[in-house]
DNA sequence: CGCGTTCTTATAACGTGATATAAATTTGTC
DNA sequence: GACAAATTTATATCACGTTATAAGAACGCG
């Protein structure tokens, strides 16, 4: 990181990361080719991918490239750790609902885009310490049982996640959507691993996300419903 | 579905789907070219886009082409309606445990395949009914709770299987892995959903999916200190 | 300075999914 | 049997992601 060389590289890759939000921001993923985004940054088609290696290794680093959760979430650490896991999930969709249409074309695109040999790295370890950690702060608490194996249960509330997303982006569901899915799988996953005490937390949660759910559960079965119908 | 016409068109469009299907087998995903797919099935390019629009379109007619779960599920009709339902996620699991190689490049192609408009159709009306049966009827023996939305919960399932499939296919579990994680979050789930008498049956089955799954994330761990250490 | 290395650049090419066009063929109906 | 409608067929074309090639520039080192 001190050769000139490399500073070089590293501003190439930035620039190129910025032309691809931009341009997703501007022509939607229709509009995201690896030559406009090469015009775009202002180098060789040929560059993105000595640099990057693919087109989806591309919108993964733009992915990544997101960036002010944790001064946000400081606020919460006043509340106890399984309202605290809530609100963080909640602040994580908040990112979503603030650009959707950013979102959407982005995730369109690296699901459009093949996949390659590349480990896909949409774990990251540092995230998932910071997740870690809040369940951990629920064990010592007596709010989840003693025994919970916390990495599993946080692969398990990603797969919930990134469901609702992928849902999302296939344009299943709605935007406003998201907040009570991810809320619902959140506390029911969070109950599923809770002692008495947290128990009695989550159940609260639970109800409300659920009927907030189902507003959204019946309209989908109108839907298929009259598509049955005329089909 | 009377004319000489129809019926023809309905045997080019079998005959697509069996070429498909064979040609997964043979070449795996890579092999499985539209231009290849219409020479096997002695068809002319343009008849795949004339029956089915697209190839993703043609791949999900694959997916739905496969049959036979009903019958085999009749034996666990005497076991308690939660221990049933893991049974049936365990069974829907074993398909894809059956012919792995199959599967795998068969969603892998799916998710290459560029997202049309089409509704992606991989939510089906009967299979929901026969799911929401079996939890409606955990409900009806107090091991659920009585405010369940089944159709809700449902579908909260419907993500962690899901999800656990996607993380198989983008390659970063393993097959034998599919299985304690599919049943660890179906644990969870209904544990979270669960009465007390419910809760009880669910605390067994989640200790021993964890400690399976756990092996599994002891591993990734491994792999990704590995991966920071040398980078 | 000159040399070797590394990387970008420009350009061409390959195979792909998808579409457009006109000809050929099949089907239903008179 | 002949005509009209519909659709497959053959073929050409397009934009795309990706790779290969050769030429040139920037750098570190002697």
């Amino acid at each position: 990181m001190e050769n000139r060389r490399d500073t070089a590289k590293a501003e190439r890759r930035s620039r190129i990361i910025k032309a691809a939000r931009d341009l997703i921001r501007e022509t939607g993923d229709a509009g995201l080719s690896m030559r406009a985004l090469a015009a775009k940054a202002g180098v060789s088609l040929a560059t993105p991918y000595n640099l990057f290696g693919s087109k989806r290794a591309v919108l993964v680093a733009v992915l990544e490239d997101i960036k002010g959760f944790g001064t946000r979430f400081a606020r919460f650490n006043a509340l106890d750790p399984l309202e605290r896991i809530l609100r963080a999930a909640r602040l994580a969709v908040s990112y979503y609902e603030d650009d959707p249409t950013f979102y959407r074309a982005l995730w369109t695109s690296i699901l459009a885009a093949s996949a390659s040999e590349e480990r896909s790295a949409i774990f990251n370890q540092k995230r998932d310490r910071f997740w870690i950690k809040l369940l951990d702060d629920a064990v010592a608490d007596g709010l989840l049982l003693p025994e919970t194996d916390t990495a599993v249960l946080l692969r398990n509330l990603d797969y919930t996640f990134r469901s609702v997303m992928l849902h999302w982006v296939i344009a299943e569901i709605e935007i406003e959507d998201i907040q009570p899915a991810v809320g619902y799988g959140y506390a029911l996953a969070l109950r599923g691993a809770a002692t008495q005490k947290g128990q009695q937390l989550m159940l609260k949660r639970l109800k409300t996300f659920q009927t907030r759910s189902s507003a959204h559960s019946a309209r989908r079965v109108e839907l298929a419903a009259a598509e049955e119908t005329t089909a």
